[in-house]
DNA sequence: AGCACGCCGACT
DNA sequence: GTCGGCGTGCTC
């Protein structure tokens, strides 16, 4: 009983993603546990194939099971409950098993197989290809790895006379595996003998050689040491070493250390704080929730310096102290060296940081260090949701509303939804917390499914800036042509004079751009979906993301008949030119996905504003939170209305937050800051509500317009592309698609729609052309049905090779 | 992906 | 007759 494994292969395409059953050799029972890797031979060719086993079971239907060849690992590399997850990811994202699970294990666990050629006997009668052959095994010590045997023979058929010299019994191939990860080791050097023998033969005299008598007198007194070490401390060279381990009087032992990511920085232990009594009623809460050891789920809406993150540390504490172990989500914005640092600070060793930059080696260390129980707390961007924990009692996603959490690459997974069913299988508590929490999270908290708590105070009493709205309609009426208006430039002159630093906010995603009347601030909108066309200079249209909708660009504007109706969009570089030109001789530094490319030079621009007192920094997004510059006493936000405009069903909802997060860079020291927004809609709810730092009155507003255009949390929409290089095959194969869901969501009422097929907004990438078909659908599980049968009806037909299919649920944006 | 099976046209 | 092209199906 139980010996037959059930598996899936760790680099399966879709065709090949199932659970194949493996039958398990009498050596290795007992080894093979759900959760480790083995080595399975698969297809008519029995290739060596990877594979993780996620089941150990008794009866299955096949008969003529293949034998596992090979454990990979002592211990699983998966836990219970991550084998568990992986399965929902999977059925969840429409994903494969080894997307999921690449997801919970460090990259480059994989092992690399490689042949090993063998040579048994030398025979002079043989061809000339295998002769040459021969003779290089021989030449090379009798063996030669295959590929390089192959280079190095360079005859043609090579395999077949490989194969020939093989079935001759004159060599043998011999498959290994090496993982890519090298472990980092360190040799050891331990007593090979009882203490008591040790001693007694440096007393009779036995051992006369102080050096040697020194080492065995520093290993007297240590289990173990390293040889380095060893070296160091005793003077004496390796060599006497060598001569102890002869004797039989110590032996070496490669012991595993790990890389620390922080290297060996003395971090100073910091005591908690004493909470607010605001601080302390929403711990009280939270605490009370955690000690009753089921799910569930809290909402902290905590304006901008209430204190959140030492309310996270004190829950963490909290959970600490009753045995379990915590996650932090961070998006990869916030994860600053002052945050790691407060939590280094408090949780010194038992916190582990997973920071994008960490080498491989250091990702496996890190992992290892978390399975073995050694970490207690992981702090880290969302992919640190996969921690492999086993004593999980809490996770918080910090800024909760982030676009980051939502992975860009498949799996196409929400961490806030990882997140969840984490907690729902460990039976631990979620905490989100944010400023301007995602319409999805306060809908659900005010609908009850989640204690709400409120954190309206400012800890340090700081005051809020002062935000105006620029007009930029009547800029224009008024003469002034220039992407500043008077009352910005006049504020950023003063700010140079006074030795202030100014933050200029941009926001210039992607290449998409919209269609706005400078006149009166008109803009062209989609008549089925209330979002903004977007802008395509190839042939002077604008289209609609959702539905496809297009039409030709206006010349002049449908509303007021002015011809300043024209596309919108300035880059950072644009801005600093025009800055050099009306304030001449003042510093300006840019910050955008183009000046970050570089490692760290993220951090290192940011010192650099803050150090060399620039005048003034020009960002994107970027730049919208994270760190607090005390001399920072004016923002300006350039045009708000390229983020009103984004041609996403959500873009209310981004403006909101972000003119929310740049206002909060503002006046962080002694003087009291001030936020000018420049747009041409100047009577947009979305932009008032940050004005006024009033998210009640945005959340009610935006709620009603997502609920009668049948947007989320009232529907989900799903994406499903097609891309190949055939541009035809492409469409009439999304045609089809298409088809064949509007087939199966016939009737099946409102809010329930697909449209399409529609170019994507990004036509061709990489040579490949995509065309795009968008799902709405209210009931999310009869959505997830929907998708997997697509993906299977779509894997199924091989006339689809040649394109690819690609299904995004509830994507962070349409572009 | 990569291999085997099988059906049909071109060839010794 | 039979060699080999490639469309189709399967991988425990």
């Amino acid at each position: 009983m139980g010996d037959i494994a059930s598996v899936v292969l760790s680099n399966s395409t879709r065709e090949f993603d199932r659970e194949y059953h493996y039958s398990i050799p009498d050596n290795m029972k007992g080894m093979v546990v759900p959760g480790v890797r083995v080595i399975v031979p698969f297809g008519k060719a029995n290739r060596s194939m990877e594979a993780y086993v996620l089941d150990v079971i008794d009866k299955t239907e096949f008969n003529e099971l293949k034998e596992i060849r090979k454990v990979l690992d002592d211990s699983p590399v998966l836990g219970k409950q991550m084998i568990k997850l992986a399965c929902w990811m999977k059925d969840k994202y429409i994903c494969t098993y080894s997307d999921a699970i690449k997801c919970m294990v460090p990259p480059g666990i994989g092992v690399k197989s490689f042949c090993i050629v063998k040579l048994i006997k030398q025979d002079p009668d043989v061809g000339k290809s295998q002769k040459k052959l021969l003779d290089i095994l021989s030449e090379n010590n009798g063996e030669c790895e295959l590929e390089e045997l192959k280079s190095r023979a360079n005859i043609k058929g090579f395999s077949k006379q490989l194969d020939l010299l093989e079935k001759a019994g004159l060599v043998e191939i011999c498959e290994e595996y090496t993982s890519r990860v090298k472990e980092k080791t360190v040799r050891v050097a331990s007593l090979a003998l009882p203490r008591d023998e040790i001693i007694e033969d440096i007393e009779s005299g036995r051992i006369k050689r102080i050096q040697q008598i020194r080492i065995l007198e520093l290993l007297l007194d240590n289990e173990y040491i390293a040889v380095p070490d060893i070296v160091r401390f005793s003077g004496a060279s390796a060599g006497v070493l060598d001569t102890l381990r002869k004797y039989g009087y110590i032996f070496y032992k490669d012991i595993n250390v790990n890389r620390d990511p922080l290297g060996n920085k003395v971090v100073e232990r910091a005591e908690p704080l004493t909470p607010t009594p605001q601080q302390e009623a929403v711990l009280n809460r939270v605490k009370a929730m955690m000690d009753r050891g089921k799910f569930a789920e809290a909402l902290i809406h905590g304006v901008t310096g209430s204190g959140k993150t030492e309310v996270y540390m004190q829950l963490i504490q909290h959970c600490l102290n009753s045995g379990k172990q915590a996650i932090v989500l961070v998006p990869e914005i916030s994860l600053t060296p002052q945050t790691v640092y407060r939590f280094k600070s408090r949780f010194g060793n038992d916190v582990a940081v997973q920071h994008s930059r960490l080498s491989l080696g250091e990702r496996f260390d890190q992992w290892r260090l978390i399975k073995d129980g050694k970490i207690k707390v992981v702090v880290g961007t969302r992919s640190a949701v996969f921690a492999p924990l086993d004593k999980l009692g809490l996770i918080v996603i910090d800024e909760e509303h982030e676009n980051s959490y939502k992975s860009e690459i498949t799996p196409k997974y929400h961490a806030r939804e990882v997140a969840r069913e984490r907690c729902m299988q460990e039976d631990a508590v979620l905490l989100y917390g944010s400023a301007t929490p995602s319409i999805d999270t306060y809908y659900r908290a005010k609908n009850g499914e989640m204690e709400f708590l409120e954190m309206s105070s400012r800890a340090n009493n700081m005051l809020l800036p002062t935000v105006e709205i620029i007009d930029m309609r009547n800029e224009l009426d008024e003469g002034n042509r220039s992407i500043f208006s008077r009352r910005l430039a006049a504020e950023i002159a003063r700010n140079i004079e006074s030795g202030q630093q100014t933050i200029l906010f941009l926001n210039r995603r992607g290449h998409a751009s919209f269609v706005l009347c400078r006149s009166c601030g008109h803009t062209i909108k989609c008549t089925n979906c209330n979002v903004s066309l977007t802008y395509h200079s190839h042939d002077e249209r604008l289209i609609c993301h959702y539905c496809g909708y297009t039409v030709k660009n206006p010349s002049t504007c449908p509303k007021c008949g002015s011809n300043y109706i024209r596309h919108f969009g300035t880059g950072t570089q644009r801005v600093e030119e025009e800055l050099k030109k009306q304030f001449p001789g003042c510093s300006v530094i840019r910050m955008d996905a183009d000046t970050t490319t570089y490692k760290n030079s993220h951090e290192e621009i940011l010192r650099a504003f803050r150090e060399k007192n620039i005048n003034i920094m020009v960002g994107t997004q970027m730049i919208a939170k994270g760190h607090d510059f005390p001399n920072v006493t004016l923002v300006g936000v350039l045009a708000a209305d390229s983020l009103l405009n984004s041609g996403d069903y959500n873009s209310s909802e981004r403006t909101f937050q972000l003119i929310t997060q740049v206002a909060g860079r503002a006046g962080r020291g002694k003087i009291p800051g001030k936020v000018i927004i420049q747009t041409y809609n100047t009577e947009d709810f979305s932009i008032l509500a940050a004005c006024n730092h009033d998210y009640n009155s945005f959340y009610s507003q935006e709620i009603i317009m997502r609920n009668a255009l049948y947007y989320p949390p009232f529907t989900n929409i799903s994406t499903v592309i097609l891309s190949g290089p055939n541009d035809k095959l492409v469409f009439s194969r999304a045609k089809e698609l298409k088809d064949f869901i509007a087939g199966r969501l016939a009737n099946a009422g409102d809010g329930v729609s697909v449209l399409g097929p529609a170019r994507a907004p990004l036509t061709k990438i990489k040579n490949k052309y995509r065309w795009r078909i968008v799902i709405k659908q209210r009931d999310m599980d009869m959505l997830t049905a929907l998708l997997r049968e697509v993906s299977d009806a779509f894997y199924s037909k091989r006339q689809n090779s040649g394109v690819d299919l690609n299904i995004d649920i509830n994507p962070a944006n349409m572009l």
